[in-house]
DNA sequence: ATTATAGGCTAATCATGATTAGCTGTCAAT
DNA sequence: ATTGACAGCTAATCATGATTAGCCTATAAT
């Protein structure tokens, strides 16, 4: 076993490159190429195209998984638990954000995923619904929840939402996360 | 000739598929059968699939310009015209705004485009370029202009970009368009 | 009336792409 | 030393998809 399987390395160029140019649009010919081996061979780690598809998304919910149990940030909706949410701080919203941020953004598995999700988002209502749960709707709730007024919500995400997209394309990253860390501030308070 | 011409039905269909399923996944077959016509009769209208994408592009090209034309606000950027910004009032900006958002949401072509894009964005440069004129950094930009800060623009058109995805998703739509007014809003002054 | 054109159709063609069959070498456990 | 699972490979297979060829009909212009 090496540091990464080949089981590991088909996922991690499989969403690169669905994250590219679409689930439909890459070959598993493409996929093989460009982890080092034949098409052929890949069948012996995955049924076929649509599991590798479908390991990606087990494998992101579970990442996610973890990752929401290692913050401090409640879960489930303000409805179920508005004591929870009343004792949240902005501060911790800010600071959540900011992770989240540097998540979707630096980490390169999570990057490539948002990608997918936003490529493949029209496809079918499942895939509709990752995305808005990952990164549209979802975040926007929860952030009116802690806001506790959606149009507040709207002016605190909005421009996250929309440095992401900024984010893909500058050559200089940092001043984004400048950019992103100037927006903060004015929750700090 | 009907009141829409078969070529026009095409592109009409065509920007629908590629919007929901992307360029690459979307065959020639099912544009054909969206237009109640078999696929190779779509040749007697395009040279082949890639000439009815350049269509789309090219018959929105033309949209924009039209839709700039008719629109008072300044063309160019701030360096170029420096003058022209500083007369024009965020007043116009707003309602500027408003009518884009309408525009990218309400016109079906243009609402199918706009999806297509983001659906692309992350296959070609050009495409990439084009996501950003319309959509992204471009005005982005435009507003940062206008406003005189960067970080104001993102607090003003990143909620109106966020308002796109939610809008794709409400089932009920008016209550999309209150948010924005009472986004808008916060600029009136 | 004749004819040319536009636009539709069916039946190829030809390439690509997913998947399967079956062979082979490696390596750990017997 | 042997063996079995693992992971790779080459050579099919089989379906789909883009595109072309060639035919047919309506209709607009002569």
């Amino acid at each position: 076993m090496k540091n990464e399987t080949t089981k590991e390395r088909i996922l991690a160029e499989a969403v690169k490159l669905f994250a590219k140019e679409g689930y439909e649009a890459v070959s598993v010919d493409e996929i093989a190429k460009a982890v080092g081996i034949k098409a052929p061979s890949l069948y012996k780690h995955y049924k076929n195209k649509r599991a590798i598809f479908d390991s990606i998304l087990r494998f992101m919910e579970q990442r996610d998984g973890e990752q929401a149990a290692a913050c401090s940030l409640p879960e489930g909706t303000a409805e179920v638990m508005p004591e929870v949410y009343a004792n949240a701080s902005t501060e911790a919203l800010v600071a959540f954000s900011k992770q989240q941020f540097r998540y979707w953004t630096e980490d390169a598995f999570a990057a490539s995923f948002r990608k997918m999700l936003t490529v493949e988002q029209y496809r079918s209502e499942e895939m509709n619904g990752l995305y808005h749960q990952y990164l549209g709707a979802g975040p926007l709730k929860y952030t009116a929840d802690l806001l506790g007024s959606e149009e507040e919500a709207l002016l605190f995400y909005g421009p996250m939402y929309l440095l992401y997209s900024v984010y893909d394309n500058a050559e200089d990253k940092a001043s984004v996360y400048a950019l992103l860390d100037a927006h903060l501030e004015r929750w700090h308070r």
